[in-house]
DNA sequence: CGTATGACGAGCC
DNA sequence: AGGCTCGCCATAC
């Protein structure tokens, strides 16, 4: 397909559920690069706006959005619009709002429904 | 093929 | 706490 590591970061992303964030190391350990953090923002940054993936939902280890205050505004609308409430300092507090992440069966089938 | 780039992360000062 | 540096991984040139 268009890239493995593409297609599977779009998967572990769509995996989110709404209303939950995950961080980009998450999503790449997910994804099976366990530090592919920036591996992940490369993919995203590459999806155009109007895809499927809610990337919106991936955002940094530290709760906070990674994007230029014009995308960060977008993101952070959007996922204010799923419910996520953001902290003074506008950060999201990932105890409450964090993406509990696959069960391990999930993962291998996702990782494994495209060599 | 070597260098540069980036929506990161963890460590150090 | 805040800021800086280095490491990591996959493309683009």
């Amino acid at each position: 397909m268009t890239s493995s590591l593409f297609e599977q970061i779009f998967k572990i992303v769509c995996c989110i559920p709404a209303g939950q964030v995950a961080t980009y190391g998450q999503v790449a350990r997910l994804a099976g690069v366990p530090r592919g953090a920036r591996t992940v923002g490369w993919a995203l940054r590459a999806m155009p706006e109007d895809s499927d993936v809610p990337w919106q939902r991936v955002i940094n280890a530290q709760g906070s959005l990674s994007l230029d205050p014009h995308g960060n505004a977008i993101q952070r609308a959007l996922l204010e619009a799923e419910g996520v409430v953001f902290g003074p300092e506008g950060r999201v507090d990932l105890r409450l709002y964090g993406w509990a992440g696959l069960e391990p069966a999930e993962r291998e089938q996702i990782l494994s429904s495209e060599p």
